[in-house]
DNA sequence: TATGAATGAGGCTTCATTCAT
DNA sequence: TATGAATGAAGCCTCATTCAT
């Protein structure tokens, strides 16, 4: 016997928790495809579970995203803490925003999440404050080390981000999984002290790749 | 002969240009305030005619979007070609953007427009070949006179602007007419050879604001 | 041809307005029967009609009741206006809430309508006004008359009406037509300056048409 | 023996004991708030036990209502005893209507079940023969004394009773916790033998207090 | 037995597109 | 040809009741 508790657990409790992780696997599938608008019933439906079952486990969207989502945001506030914790202010900025793209290419879900304040999702307020204590204490040391532009302030970049940050899965679609790479390093330049040094990584897009991205961006809304 | 070409249909030729004008007219009321995905009956419905009437004109969405920007475009173009005959390069692609993102402010459709590829809208090709001839041409002047970093393609500049310029309506919204004015100036400030030297346009972003305005960025698609 | 209109009416009009009147009568029919509350997919469903057409023709279930409903009101205010003229003031009022209460007793959404306010039914208000002033008229000239007590105020006898004219339906089910002249009779007396002369009308509810009635008002909302 | 009866169930006797207190006490409150139709679920998660617990114990929504209510009533019920003490009819009579005004006033619960005769609740029966009991008996000794009306049967007193019952949560909303005292006078003034000698009391309705009170008294079922 | 969970069915509303005159 | 109308499909949400342990 390693752990009491799968003996103890008591009625229906592990198919509920079956489901409930069904779910979890359902929807973070479909908002990683689809982002977060994704409809509820084709999740319910992914998972194989009728979606009142779907509105127990979770009564409102921001509920659901909320689950999906919490442990994966704690992977971003670790990344923040390490990047906190950098020599150069600067080096660790680029660090930290290189590691929050990779996470924004990879999933619609993360995107809409980091790039949009949703109404509700619990476990997305401290990801956003944790977000914007580490951008406020990365420049304000850069700029002590001088190599950060006097005027830029935190919310300078976490907007910049945002919009940079939605734009990265139809890039990344249109151009390959490192194309975000380049826009924000130019980004990252427009914010520097000093004249940019570093070559700009990634190959620039062709024009049709542009077009490309372009068309996967959508009208919004 | 005093009439029109087709004598078959003596009124009905003018009556169906008068039904389209009235029909482009309203898209492009509808589009303004509610971006490129307005309901087409919305559409038809403040044309005062019917919908299916629309469909006859219009056989697709971007037919029509089409049709209501095709004039307007050229707007954007003119500002392209005055700014292609900027001494000063830079400042040519300055005011160029300046005037493109005052644009992409005022109106939803035009944003969507601008940011986007949507596919089957013809006069849009026209006026994406056009704008990017001008930043093309700009940046490679820049280039020359050097006040414009090296690496820099026209894609570059195109992409950016396409990113930023999505989320000025909801910078507006939340910040007041002028707020990308600041994100712009940043953006373009990584653009540069030369370190900026001038400060940054329009009020940095409150906490709050920009809290606002993610909000209003919400979900993609 | 005795009028232009028929030979006029161009393309599916008269389609149209057949399953207008269709979804009318539909909707009279189960609001009739089931009240105002009735699920709009039942009406669509009994008028053989998919129920966004129903939405097409009335977009919001005010507007299908206004429609419903309008030329009955006119009925009620027809007898409002023969009310007015009557000499004797009381027995205007008298004859004028027998009236009513004849239409209240029939239907169930006649009774909706009359003993609520329903937001956005725009005929209503029509109603709801006339009836007021109505009782208002004879209640002042009954007071001058030396029929009517004289603290009575239209809208003691309006609520009074209200509460009472609700339990018609039940009433009537339970104990026959004209059940309810009664209660009224009762009501009136105790709005009456002098002594009730006349003997009640309608006999006597018997214990079980007490419950039975009871039974089918129901528990509220 | 020191123990209960059954001695084959050792604590699960005195566990469904508790659980059948918790959801009475729970469905009372939700009742109370939100009448009758609450849904189960809410009940049983006031409760902080299972619905299916719920259903096990009271089968049917009328079982629950019977469990609640049957020992509330009785507080009913010894009014009723204490009114038909009373020397004078007339008062008792009065004073037992206005204490039932004020429990049907306070909660919405007991307003649906005095107001209505639910299927299948037993103890209801109890409550309303009693009632009826104790105004047959009043009337009965008020038509001796002179102060009632021959004609009017216990019948009438108890569905003008209800009528005006069902009114009130909604009347006392829009006009305050008192305004149900005017028209039950009024009511009451009906029924006296006598012209009616004491002024109404509490204020009249204003018209805005009217049309909101009947805006909240809703379609019916 | 007690229980949490599951779900089917019902209700509302919107819209792109097709139909029938 | 021009048109108003029709509709199927999709999305949202709630609740009474049954199921499976």
């Amino acid at each position: 016997m390693t752990g009491p508790k799968d003996t103890t657990t008591p009625g229906r409790r592990r198919d509920a928790q079956r489901n409930r992780e069904l779910l979890i696997e359902a929807a973070h599938d479909v908002f990683t495809e689809q982002g977060l608008h994704a409809p509820i019933d084709v999740i319910a439906r992914r998972a194989g579970i009728g979606n009142a079952t779907l509105y127990r486990h979770f009564p409102t969207r921001a509920a659901l995203v909320d689950a999906v989502f919490r442990d994966l945001l704690t992977g971003t506030m670790a990344a923040g803490e390490e990047a906190r914790a950098a020599e150069d202010a600067w080096a660790g900025l680029t660090g930290y925003l290189v590691t929050v793209f990779s996470g924004l290419a990879a999933d619609r879900g993360t995107n809409d999440l980091m790039t949009t304040h949703l109404e509700g999702v619990e476990s997305l307020q401290a990801v956003h404050a944790h977000n914007r204590h580490t951008v406020e204490l990365l420049l304000s040391r850069g700029r002590e080390q001088g190599t950060v532009r006097a005027e830029v302030t935190p919310e300078d970049v976490l907007f910049a981000l945002a919009a940079l940050g939605r734009t990265v899965p139809a890039l990344t679609a249109a151009a390959g999984p490192d194309a975000w790479r380049r826009p924000l390093a130019l980004l990252l330049d427009g914010l520097r002290a000093a004249p940019a040094a570093a070559p700009l990584p990634s190959p620039a897009l062709t024009t049709t790749q542009l077009t490309d991205a372009l068309q996967r961006l959508g009208p919004q809304h």
